[in-house]
RNA sequence: GGCCCGUUCGUCUAGGGGUUAGGACGCCAGGUUUUCAUCCUGGUAACAGGGGUUCGAAUCCCCUACGGGCUA
């Protein structure tokens, strides 16, 4: 029917995917929506505000987007998939002492195959979702880049898409910025909207504590690790505190106790139960190894090729080498130390706007 | 049991007759952020207690409570 084809697009019935949902149609796609739904919010408080991707708010507001709009809609449930995945392993991360990205895991394990099962069922060639990020092609090999706006740019929850995922993917944000996007939104008749805020809390702990969540996952768990010990740098004990899992490395705020100078996690030691502080300075670190590799825009570099490495969403990024080892990890080294390096946390790797991979951090160096 | 010091926001402290009693850390609230964090802005909060002296006391004096040195 239509010029293009057929695409299944992912909507949450925020601005983005409502606005990415009406790009492709003007585009001259045809265009079916699905809304996916990945946790059970009926026993899981209340939210008053504009909660994580997919609350059940949400999903109305996605049906409601996609009949205005006059397109297919369906709900797709995942609820089992997702929990026995991502929800499983965020807390198995956290009882391990490491910090778990659920985004990312959902977004490589979970979502992508969900939406290409589907999209294979209804016949769409494509998806596509609301990322701010673009996609190009090397040779035979896809890639995601570094959206328009920097500012927006979400290039780093998407380290772990396949080539197949990529072939078959479609950002239609990635060349335009927030602003833009929302002025398309109201110039489309979406005033409220156009002004609709962001969504940050991880979807399934809408409160967004994801401590009381994991207390409410691990049976006993706040009366087995309260009152573990605070030590130094030099190993003497400087208090207590509520439990190994809910720290991460980098963290100053909640540690209950003040010191001359603001302190940090350094460390997280879960078979004892001890958590390390220290200062600013006590969180550089020169490299780490990565695991769970995926490569993108190359399969190959030199060894003293340079790439920037973020350690986190927000990082800026730090030059660094990265080498190959036998096991398939890889071994990065950074040539300006780097700050709160935290195992469980997705590494990325870019080549100027192109993502070159990422992997799961393993340990810090 | 005689002679000397110290006691300030929750914590560590600055201030030595007229100060909005300052800062740091904590805590709280916003901002940033599809993870957890970081980061930025702002806010809350104290002169151990009782007498004096002074126009005026956190500051000077005198007692009453908890902390350090020579003597018996």
């Amino acid at each position: 029917m239509s010029k293009k084809g057929r695409v299944l697009v992912a909507m949450s019935g925020g601005i983005d995917s409502t606005v990415t949902a009406l790009m492709l149609h003007e585009q001259g796609y045809e265009v079916v929506g699905i809304t996916m739904k990945t946790w059970d919010y009926a026993n899981s408080g209340s939210s008053k505000k504009e909660t994580g991707c997919c609350s059940l708010d949400s999903i109305n507001d996605a049906r409601a987007m996609a009949v205005k709009l006059g397109f297919h809609h369906f709900i797709f449930d995942i609820r089992e998939e997702f929990g026995d995945y991502v929800i499983d392993d965020f807390v198995s991360e956290y009882m391990a002492g490491r910090t778990p990205n659920p985004c990312v895991l959902c977004n490589t394990h979970i979502k992508w195959s969900a939406l290409l099962k589907r999209a294979d069922i209804m016949d769409c060639e494509f998806i596509a979702t609301g990322h701010y990020a673009q996609i190009n092609q090397l040779q035979d090999r896809f890639f995601i880049s570094k959206a328009k706006d920097q500012k927006k740019d979400q290039s780093y929850v998407l380290w772990g898409l396949s080539q197949e995922c990529m072939t078959r993917s479609i950002f239609p944000l990635g060349p335009y910025t927030k602003p833009e996007v929302r002025q398309m939104a109201y110039d489309a008749g979406f005033v409220d909207l156009s002004k609709k805020g962001e969504s940050y809390e991880i979807c399934f702990v809408p409160d967004n504590d994801y401590r009381s969540f994991l207390k409410n996952k691990v049976d006993g768990l706040e009366e087995k690790v309260d009152g573990g010990e605070f030590l130094n740098t030099e190993g003497n004990v400087i208090g207590h505190h509520k439990g190994y899992p809910f720290y991460t490395i980098g963290q100053r705020r909640g540690l209950g106790r003040a010191f001359q100078e603001p302190m940090y996690v350094t460390e997280i030691i879960p078979e004892t139960n001890q958590v390390v502080l220290g200062r600013k300075k006590d969180l550089l670190r020169n490299g780490m190894v990565v695991g769970k590799v995926n490569l993108m825009k190359y399969q190959d570099w030199s060894d003293d090729k340079e790439f920037i490495t973020k350690v986190r969403y927000q990082d800026s990024g730090a030059l660094s080498h990265l080498k190959k080892r036998e096991d398939q990890d890889l071994e990065v080294e950074f040539l300006a130390h780097v700050s709160g390096v935290a195992p469980g946390q997705s590494a990325v790797f870019y080549d100027g706007d192109d993502v070159v991979g990422g992997g799961i951090i393993k340990s810090s160096l």
